[in-house]
DNA sequence: GGGCACATCCCCAGGACTGGGGAGACGGGG
DNA sequence: CCCCGTCTCCCCAGTCCTGGGGATGTGCCC
Protein backbone atom coordinates (compact mmCIF):
# COMPACT_ATOMS: atom_id res chain seq x y z
CA UNK A 1 0.00 0.00 0.00
CA UNK A 2 1.94 3.22 -0.88
CA UNK A 3 1.41 6.00 1.86
CA UNK A 4 1.51 9.82 0.56
CA UNK A 5 3.30 11.50 3.98
CA UNK A 6 3.66 15.28 4.54
CA UNK A 7 5.71 16.40 7.03
CA UNK A 8 5.64 19.74 9.77
CA UNK A 9 8.81 20.23 11.05
CA UNK A 10 10.78 23.15 11.98
CA UNK A 11 13.86 21.74 12.97
CA UNK A 12 16.21 21.51 9.57
CA UNK A 13 18.19 19.02 11.11
CA UNK A 14 15.46 16.64 11.39
CA UNK A 15 13.68 17.72 8.20
CA UNK A 16 17.01 16.34 6.11
CA UNK A 17 17.21 12.90 8.36
CA UNK A 18 13.47 12.73 8.21
CA UNK A 19 13.70 13.10 4.13
CA UNK A 20 16.64 10.50 4.15
CA UNK A 21 14.28 7.78 6.58
CA UNK A 22 11.26 8.26 4.00
CA UNK A 23 13.47 7.36 1.20
CA UNK A 24 14.40 4.06 2.65
CA UNK A 25 11.13 2.94 2.49
CA UNK A 26 9.86 2.52 -1.46
CA UNK A 27 5.97 2.41 0.37
CA UNK A 28 6.32 5.74 1.51
CA UNK A 29 6.49 9.37 -0.26
CA UNK A 30 6.91 12.61 1.05
CA UNK A 31 4.77 14.57 -0.65
CA UNK A 32 5.54 17.92 1.66
CA UNK A 33 7.36 19.69 3.80
CA UNK A 34 6.49 23.00 6.08
CA UNK A 35 8.67 24.53 8.39
CA UNK A 36 5.56 26.22 10.12
CA UNK A 37 2.23 25.90 10.69
CA UNK A 38 0.97 28.87 8.42
CA UNK A 39 2.36 27.21 5.53
CA UNK A 40 1.53 23.83 6.41
CA UNK A 41 -2.29 24.44 6.52
CA UNK A 42 -2.28 26.28 3.27
CA UNK A 43 -0.04 23.79 1.38
CA UNK A 44 -1.13 20.11 3.09
CA UNK A 45 -5.06 20.13 2.95
CA UNK A 46 -4.75 20.45 -1.39
CA UNK A 47 -2.34 17.36 -1.43
CA UNK A 48 -4.62 15.39 1.02
CA UNK A 49 -1.64 13.08 2.20
CA UNK A 50 -2.35 9.77 3.93
CA UNK A 51 -0.38 10.82 6.79
CA UNK A 52 0.53 14.21 8.51
CA UNK A 53 3.82 13.81 10.85
CA UNK A 54 4.03 17.23 12.53
CA UNK A 55 5.13 18.38 16.14
CA UNK A 56 3.70 19.97 18.42
CA UNK A 57 6.09 23.05 19.16
CA UNK A 58 5.97 24.53 15.52
CA UNK A 59 7.24 28.48 15.26
CA UNK A 60 3.85 30.26 14.72
CA UNK A 61 1.22 28.10 17.17
CA UNK A 62 1.02 24.87 18.84
CA UNK A 63 0.74 21.91 16.46
CA UNK A 64 -2.41 20.59 18.37
CA UNK A 65 -4.45 23.43 17.16
CA UNK A 66 -2.71 22.49 14.10
CA UNK A 67 -3.68 19.33 14.28
CA UNK A 68 -7.41 20.00 15.54
CA UNK A 69 -7.52 22.37 12.17
CA UNK A 70 -5.86 19.76 9.40
CA UNK A 71 -8.09 17.03 10.90
CA UNK A 72 -11.38 18.86 10.48
CA UNK A 73 -10.12 19.62 6.88
CA UNK A 74 -8.96 16.27 6.00
CA UNK A 75 -10.63 13.74 7.86
CA UNK A 76 -8.99 10.97 6.11
CA UNK A 77 -5.67 11.68 6.88
CA UNK A 78 -4.33 10.07 10.08
CA UNK A 79 -2.00 12.49 12.13
CA UNK A 80 1.07 11.29 14.01
CA UNK A 81 2.21 13.91 16.67
CA UNK A 82 6.04 13.46 16.42
CA UNK A 83 7.50 15.67 19.51
CA UNK A 84 9.92 15.64 21.93
CA UNK A 85 7.06 16.06 24.97
CA UNK A 86 5.55 13.76 26.75
CA UNK A 87 4.06 15.53 28.81
CA UNK A 88 0.37 13.89 29.47
CA UNK A 89 -1.86 16.84 28.93
CA UNK A 90 -0.25 17.63 25.25
CA UNK A 91 -0.72 13.91 24.74
CA UNK A 92 -4.60 14.01 25.49
CA UNK A 93 -4.88 17.59 24.21
CA UNK A 94 -3.32 15.65 20.68
CA UNK A 95 -5.46 12.90 20.56
CA UNK A 96 -8.57 15.26 21.32
CA UNK A 97 -7.51 16.95 18.56
CA UNK A 98 -7.86 14.16 16.33
CA UNK A 99 -4.12 12.72 16.02
CA UNK A 100 -3.72 8.97 15.80
CA UNK A 101 -0.55 8.34 16.51
CA UNK A 102 2.27 10.24 19.18
CA UNK A 103 5.98 9.28 18.44
CA UNK A 104 8.64 10.63 20.75
CA UNK A 105 11.36 11.88 18.68
CA UNK A 106 13.54 9.10 20.58
CA UNK A 107 12.16 6.67 18.23
CA UNK A 108 14.33 5.38 15.77
CA UNK A 109 13.77 5.43 11.81
CA UNK A 110 12.45 1.99 11.87
CA UNK A 111 10.14 2.42 14.40
CA UNK A 112 8.94 5.67 12.12
CA UNK A 113 8.56 3.62 9.78
CA UNK A 114 6.52 0.79 11.25
CA UNK A 115 4.57 3.51 12.43
CA UNK A 116 3.42 5.17 9.14
CA UNK A 117 2.15 1.85 7.46
CA UNK A 118 0.91 1.15 11.36
CA UNK A 119 -1.73 3.90 10.90
CA UNK A 120 -2.63 3.20 7.57
CA UNK A 121 -3.43 0.15 8.81
CA UNK A 122 -5.78 1.48 11.65
CA UNK A 123 -2.82 0.96 13.99
CA UNK A 124 -2.74 3.53 16.81
CA UNK A 125 1.26 3.62 17.23
CA UNK A 126 2.66 5.39 19.91
CA UNK A 127 6.11 5.13 21.61
CA UNK A 128 5.23 2.75 25.09
CA UNK A 129 5.88 5.30 27.49
CA UNK A 130 3.04 7.05 25.61
CA UNK A 131 1.13 4.60 25.67
CA UNK A 132 1.20 3.94 29.07
CA UNK A 133 0.11 7.08 30.08
CA UNK A 134 -2.77 7.08 27.84
CA UNK A 135 -3.87 4.10 29.60
CA UNK A 136 -3.42 5.54 33.01
CA UNK A 137 -5.71 8.23 31.63
CA UNK A 138 -8.50 5.67 32.37
CA UNK A 139 -7.88 4.67 35.43
CA UNK A 140 -8.21 8.15 37.37
CA UNK A 141 -11.51 9.56 35.45
CA UNK A 142 -12.26 12.88 34.45
CA UNK A 143 -9.92 14.49 36.37
CA UNK A 144 -7.66 15.75 33.55
CA UNK A 145 -10.10 14.85 30.70
CA UNK A 146 -12.44 17.62 31.24
CA UNK A 147 -11.58 21.36 31.21
CA UNK A 148 -14.90 21.75 31.86
CA UNK A 149 -13.80 21.73 35.94
CA UNK A 150 -11.70 25.03 35.88
CA UNK A 151 -14.41 26.57 35.15
CA UNK A 152 -15.95 29.39 37.53
CA UNK A 153 -19.46 28.72 38.56
CA UNK A 154 -20.56 31.94 36.58
CA UNK A 155 -18.62 30.67 33.36
CA UNK A 156 -20.10 27.30 34.08
CA UNK A 157 -23.73 28.86 34.12
CA UNK A 158 -22.62 30.57 31.19
CA UNK A 159 -22.22 27.80 28.97
CA UNK A 160 -25.13 25.93 29.69
CA UNK A 161 -27.17 28.42 28.37
CA UNK A 162 -24.68 28.79 25.42
CA UNK A 163 -25.79 25.20 25.06
CA UNK A 164 -29.42 25.64 25.34
CA UNK A 165 -28.81 28.13 21.91
CA UNK A 166 -28.73 31.51 23.56
CA UNK A 167 -27.17 34.40 22.09
CA UNK A 168 -25.29 36.86 24.11
CA UNK A 169 -28.20 39.07 25.05
CA UNK A 170 -30.09 36.25 25.92
CA UNK A 171 -27.84 34.96 28.17
CA UNK A 172 -27.41 38.28 29.64
CA UNK A 173 -30.85 39.13 29.76
CA UNK A 174 -31.25 35.50 31.88
CA UNK A 175 -28.60 35.97 33.95
CA UNK A 176 -29.22 39.73 34.37
CA UNK A 177 -25.84 41.00 33.95
CA UNK A 178 -24.37 42.91 30.80
CA UNK A 179 -24.01 41.61 27.86
CA UNK A 180 -19.94 42.27 27.58
CA UNK A 181 -19.96 40.42 31.14
CA UNK A 182 -21.58 37.72 29.06
CA UNK A 183 -18.85 37.81 25.86
CA UNK A 184 -16.51 38.10 28.94
CA UNK A 185 -16.88 35.30 30.33
CA UNK A 186 -17.03 33.64 26.89
CA UNK A 187 -13.46 34.79 26.30
CA UNK A 188 -12.55 32.58 29.48
CA UNK A 189 -14.22 30.10 28.38
CA UNK A 190 -13.10 29.49 25.45
CA UNK A 191 -9.20 29.79 26.85
CA UNK A 192 -10.15 27.55 29.67
CA UNK A 193 -11.76 24.71 26.87
CA UNK A 194 -9.08 25.73 24.39
CA UNK A 195 -11.99 26.43 21.54
CA UNK A 196 -12.12 29.17 19.15
CA UNK A 197 -16.23 29.50 19.21
CA UNK A 198 -19.55 29.03 20.56
CA UNK A 199 -20.31 26.36 18.56
CA UNK A 200 -16.89 24.49 19.87
CA UNK A 201 -17.72 25.44 23.06
CA UNK A 202 -21.22 23.65 22.72
CA UNK A 203 -19.68 20.57 21.48
CA UNK A 204 -16.95 19.92 23.96
CA UNK A 205 -19.24 20.68 26.67
CA UNK A 206 -22.13 17.96 25.71
CA UNK A 207 -18.94 15.63 24.90
CA UNK B 1 12.95 -12.53 28.72
CA UNK B 2 10.99 -15.59 30.27
CA UNK B 3 7.25 -14.76 30.34
CA UNK B 4 4.65 -16.71 33.18
CA UNK B 5 0.98 -16.72 31.87
CA UNK B 6 -2.57 -17.21 33.96
CA UNK B 7 -4.97 -18.01 31.59
CA UNK B 8 -8.73 -17.43 33.00
CA UNK B 9 -11.43 -18.66 30.16
CA UNK B 10 -14.61 -20.81 30.40
CA UNK B 11 -14.89 -22.44 27.10
CA UNK B 12 -12.85 -25.69 27.27
CA UNK B 13 -12.01 -25.72 23.14
CA UNK B 14 -10.25 -22.06 23.54
CA UNK B 15 -8.32 -23.20 26.56
CA UNK B 16 -6.94 -26.26 24.69
CA UNK B 17 -6.53 -24.47 21.61
CA UNK B 18 -4.45 -21.40 23.71
CA UNK B 19 -2.09 -24.11 25.25
CA UNK B 20 -1.06 -24.85 21.93
CA UNK B 21 -0.16 -21.72 21.09
CA UNK B 22 1.41 -21.25 23.99
CA UNK B 23 3.88 -24.25 23.39
CA UNK B 24 4.97 -22.63 20.35
CA UNK B 25 6.51 -19.86 22.39
CA UNK B 26 9.76 -21.08 24.54
CA UNK B 27 9.68 -17.87 26.33
CA UNK B 28 6.04 -18.14 27.31
CA UNK B 29 5.02 -20.87 29.93
CA UNK B 30 1.37 -21.34 30.67
CA UNK B 31 1.56 -21.61 34.73
CA UNK B 32 -2.26 -21.79 35.33
CA UNK B 33 -5.67 -21.98 33.57
CA UNK B 34 -9.02 -21.26 35.22
CA UNK B 35 -12.48 -22.05 33.92
CA UNK B 36 -14.04 -19.33 36.57
CA UNK B 37 -13.52 -16.16 38.36
CA UNK B 38 -14.00 -17.42 41.95
CA UNK B 39 -10.87 -20.25 41.34
CA UNK B 40 -9.08 -17.49 39.47
CA UNK B 41 -8.63 -15.48 42.25
CA UNK B 42 -7.62 -18.12 44.64
CA UNK B 43 -5.32 -19.76 42.27
CA UNK B 44 -3.85 -16.79 40.11
CA UNK B 45 -2.64 -14.74 43.50
CA UNK B 46 0.25 -17.12 44.46
CA UNK B 47 1.66 -17.58 41.66
CA UNK B 48 1.98 -13.96 40.24
CA UNK B 49 2.29 -14.41 36.68
CA UNK B 50 3.65 -12.10 34.68
CA UNK B 51 0.77 -11.51 32.43
CA UNK B 52 -2.30 -12.72 32.62
CA UNK B 53 -5.08 -13.53 29.93
CA UNK B 54 -8.83 -13.36 30.66
CA UNK B 55 -12.01 -13.37 29.15
CA UNK B 56 -14.82 -10.63 29.58
CA UNK B 57 -17.83 -13.36 30.13
CA UNK B 58 -17.04 -15.80 32.84
CA UNK B 59 -20.02 -18.01 34.35
CA UNK B 60 -19.63 -16.35 37.53
CA UNK B 61 -19.41 -12.62 36.89
CA UNK B 62 -17.71 -10.21 34.82
CA UNK B 63 -13.84 -10.29 34.10
CA UNK B 64 -13.75 -6.73 34.49
CA UNK B 65 -14.53 -6.94 37.90
CA UNK B 66 -12.13 -10.03 38.28
CA UNK B 67 -9.36 -7.79 36.34
CA UNK B 68 -10.13 -4.82 39.14
CA UNK B 69 -9.40 -7.64 41.69
CA UNK B 70 -6.52 -8.99 40.14
CA UNK B 71 -4.78 -5.67 39.57
CA UNK B 72 -5.34 -5.13 43.15
CA UNK B 73 -3.62 -8.28 43.80
CA UNK B 74 -1.07 -8.06 42.12
CA UNK B 75 -0.20 -4.56 40.78
CA UNK B 76 2.73 -5.60 39.09
CA UNK B 77 0.85 -8.18 36.87
CA UNK B 78 -0.16 -7.11 33.00
CA UNK B 79 -3.88 -7.83 32.53
CA UNK B 80 -4.94 -8.71 28.98
CA UNK B 81 -8.65 -9.10 28.06
CA UNK B 82 -9.12 -11.41 25.35
CA UNK B 83 -12.85 -11.75 24.37
CA UNK B 84 -15.29 -11.55 21.26
CA UNK B 85 -17.18 -8.46 22.64
CA UNK B 86 -16.34 -5.62 20.95
CA UNK B 87 -17.97 -3.14 22.97
CA UNK B 88 -17.06 0.55 23.34
CA UNK B 89 -18.27 0.34 26.98
CA UNK B 90 -16.70 -2.76 28.35
CA UNK B 91 -13.48 -1.78 26.51
CA UNK B 92 -13.28 1.16 28.77
CA UNK B 93 -14.38 -0.24 31.62
CA UNK B 94 -11.64 -2.95 31.68
CA UNK B 95 -9.03 -0.31 30.66
CA UNK B 96 -10.47 1.52 33.98
CA UNK B 97 -10.18 -1.52 36.06
CA UNK B 98 -6.52 -1.75 35.05
CA UNK B 99 -6.42 -3.87 32.33
CA UNK B 100 -2.51 -2.88 29.84
CA UNK B 101 -4.06 -4.51 27.02
CA UNK B 102 -7.75 -5.42 24.84
CA UNK B 103 -7.73 -8.09 22.17
CA UNK B 104 -10.65 -9.91 19.96
CA UNK B 105 -10.74 -13.71 19.95
CA UNK B 106 -10.53 -13.15 15.83
CA UNK B 107 -6.63 -12.24 16.69
CA UNK B 108 -4.85 -15.15 15.39
CA UNK B 109 -2.03 -17.15 17.79
CA UNK B 110 0.79 -14.79 16.27
CA UNK B 111 -0.79 -11.78 17.53
CA UNK B 112 -1.49 -13.29 20.89
CA UNK B 113 2.41 -14.27 21.15
CA UNK B 114 3.28 -10.98 19.93
CA UNK B 115 0.98 -9.19 22.51
CA UNK B 116 1.82 -11.44 25.36
CA UNK B 117 5.08 -9.90 24.06
CA UNK B 118 4.69 -6.31 24.09
CA UNK B 119 2.83 -5.80 27.53
CA UNK B 120 5.77 -6.87 29.19
CA UNK B 121 7.73 -4.24 27.39
CA UNK B 122 5.52 -1.98 28.52
CA UNK B 123 3.39 -2.06 25.32
CA UNK B 124 -0.24 -1.83 25.02
CA UNK B 125 -1.82 -4.75 23.09
CA UNK B 126 -4.85 -4.18 20.76
CA UNK B 127 -6.46 -5.02 17.77
CA UNK B 128 -6.62 -2.30 15.68
CA UNK B 129 -10.58 -1.66 15.77
CA UNK B 130 -10.07 -1.49 19.82
CA UNK B 131 -7.29 0.59 19.42
CA UNK B 132 -9.56 2.69 17.44
CA UNK B 133 -12.40 2.79 19.67
CA UNK B 134 -10.08 3.88 22.68
CA UNK B 135 -8.84 6.97 20.64
CA UNK B 136 -12.26 7.71 19.55
CA UNK B 137 -13.47 7.97 22.98
CA UNK B 138 -11.53 11.08 23.42
CA UNK B 139 -13.08 12.66 20.61
CA UNK B 140 -16.90 13.56 20.46
CA UNK B 141 -19.22 11.15 19.99
CA UNK B 142 -20.86 10.32 16.63
CA UNK B 143 -23.90 12.56 15.68
CA UNK B 144 -27.08 10.93 16.23
CA UNK B 145 -29.99 11.92 13.54
CA UNK B 146 -33.47 11.92 14.09
CA UNK B 147 -35.12 15.58 13.34
CA UNK B 148 -32.93 16.12 10.32
CA UNK B 149 -36.18 15.86 7.94
CA UNK B 150 -35.93 17.84 4.65
CA UNK B 151 -32.62 18.05 4.63
CA UNK B 152 -30.59 17.91 1.20
CA UNK B 153 -27.25 15.71 0.41
CA UNK B 154 -24.87 18.80 0.38
CA UNK B 155 -26.98 20.55 3.44
CA UNK B 156 -26.58 17.25 5.74
CA UNK B 157 -22.75 17.60 5.05
CA UNK B 158 -22.86 20.96 5.51
CA UNK B 159 -24.71 20.79 8.98
CA UNK B 160 -22.14 17.47 9.68
CA UNK B 161 -18.81 19.78 9.61
CA UNK B 162 -21.25 22.88 11.51
CA UNK B 163 -21.61 20.10 14.36
CA UNK B 164 -17.56 19.24 14.21
CA UNK B 165 -17.13 23.10 15.09
CA UNK B 166 -15.99 24.07 11.72
CA UNK B 167 -16.53 27.68 10.59
CA UNK B 168 -18.01 28.97 7.49
CA UNK B 169 -14.78 29.52 5.75
CA UNK B 170 -13.53 25.99 6.53
CA UNK B 171 -16.79 24.01 5.61
CA UNK B 172 -15.53 25.79 2.73
CA UNK B 173 -12.60 24.61 2.34
CA UNK B 174 -13.45 21.07 3.04
CA UNK B 175 -15.98 20.87 0.54
CA UNK B 176 -14.48 22.94 -1.90
CA UNK B 177 -16.67 24.88 -2.96
CA UNK B 178 -17.11 29.13 -2.00
CA UNK B 179 -17.67 30.72 1.15
CA UNK B 180 -21.15 31.77 -0.10
CA UNK B 181 -22.05 28.76 -1.11
CA UNK B 182 -21.85 27.27 2.39
CA UNK B 183 -23.56 30.73 4.38
CA UNK B 184 -26.42 29.62 1.45
CA UNK B 185 -26.81 25.80 2.50
CA UNK B 186 -26.68 27.38 6.00
CA UNK B 187 -29.66 29.80 5.28
CA UNK B 188 -31.61 26.74 3.86
CA UNK B 189 -30.59 24.58 6.99
CA UNK B 190 -31.89 27.15 9.37
CA UNK B 191 -35.11 27.60 7.89
CA UNK B 192 -35.52 23.64 7.61
CA UNK B 193 -35.01 23.35 10.94
CA UNK B 194 -36.47 26.39 12.35
CA UNK B 195 -33.66 27.65 14.25
CA UNK B 196 -31.61 30.93 14.25
CA UNK B 197 -27.90 30.23 14.94
CA UNK B 198 -25.67 27.87 14.06
CA UNK B 199 -25.39 26.61 17.86
CA UNK B 200 -29.18 26.15 17.50
CA UNK B 201 -28.56 24.11 14.64
CA UNK B 202 -25.53 21.95 16.04
CA UNK B 203 -27.36 21.81 19.13
CA UNK B 204 -31.08 20.00 17.16
CA UNK B 205 -29.06 18.30 15.08
CA UNK B 206 -26.78 16.57 17.83
CA UNK B 207 -30.17 15.96 19.93
C1' DG C 1 -40.52 22.43 -23.60
C1' DG C 2 -41.82 23.89 -18.97
C1' DG C 3 -41.63 23.33 -14.19
C1' DC C 4 -39.03 22.05 -10.19
C1' DA C 5 -35.45 20.86 -6.94
C1' DC C 6 -30.72 21.32 -6.19
C1' DA C 7 -26.23 23.31 -6.00
C1' DT C 8 -23.45 26.92 -6.94
C1' DC C 9 -22.05 31.90 -6.64
C1' DC C 10 -22.91 36.93 -5.86
C1' DC C 11 -24.37 41.56 -3.27
C1' DC C 12 -25.55 43.98 0.75
C1' DA C 13 -26.65 45.82 5.36
C1' DG C 14 -26.82 45.31 10.06
C1' DG C 15 -25.82 42.96 13.85
C1' DA C 16 -23.24 39.35 16.39
C1' DC C 17 -19.16 37.44 17.65
C1' DT C 18 -13.97 37.20 18.56
C1' DG C 19 -10.01 38.69 20.88
C1' DG C 20 -7.08 42.15 22.52
C1' DG C 21 -6.84 45.71 26.14
C1' DG C 22 -8.19 47.93 30.93
C1' DA C 23 -10.53 48.66 35.43
C1' DG C 24 -13.36 48.74 39.70
C1' DA C 25 -15.40 45.91 43.57
C1' DC C 26 -15.28 42.16 46.73
C1' DG C 27 -13.52 38.38 49.49
C1' DG C 28 -10.13 35.09 51.02
C1' DG C 29 -5.50 33.79 52.15
C1' DG C 30 -0.83 34.53 53.10
C1' DC D 1 -2.03 44.81 54.53
C1' DC D 2 -1.44 43.31 49.86
C1' DC D 3 -2.12 39.92 46.31
C1' DC D 4 -5.06 37.08 43.63
C1' DG D 5 -9.12 35.15 41.79
C1' DT D 6 -13.70 36.20 40.53
C1' DC D 7 -17.34 38.92 38.68
C1' DT D 8 -18.59 42.83 36.69
C1' DC D 9 -18.43 46.42 33.03
C1' DC D 10 -16.20 49.06 29.26
C1' DC D 11 -13.54 50.17 24.65
C1' DC D 12 -12.07 48.90 20.17
C1' DA D 13 -10.95 46.71 15.78
C1' DG D 14 -11.72 43.29 12.86
C1' DT D 15 -14.07 39.37 11.42
C1' DC D 16 -17.99 36.40 11.08
C1' DC D 17 -22.74 35.48 10.87
C1' DT D 18 -27.60 36.42 9.67
C1' DG D 19 -31.09 37.14 6.42
C1' DG D 20 -32.85 39.54 2.63
C1' DG D 21 -32.35 39.86 -2.44
C1' DG D 22 -30.96 37.70 -7.25
C1' DA D 23 -28.50 34.73 -10.83
C1' DT D 24 -26.78 30.61 -13.44
C1' DG D 25 -26.42 25.77 -14.61
C1' DT D 26 -27.79 20.89 -14.19
C1' DG D 27 -30.68 17.13 -14.02
C1' DC D 28 -35.22 15.06 -13.51
C1' DC D 29 -40.14 14.37 -14.43
C1' DC D 30 -44.26 15.08 -16.91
Amino acid sequence: MKTTVALIEDNAGICEELKLVFAEAPDVTCVSVSRNLQTALRVVPPLAPNVVIMDIQLPDGSGVDGAARLKRLLPETQIVMYTITQDADQIYRALEAGASGYLLKSASPEELIRSIREVRQGGVPMTPEVARKVIQSFRRPAASRSAVEALTKREEEVLELLAQGLASGEIAQALRIGIETVNTHLKHIYGKLHVRSRTEAVIKYRG
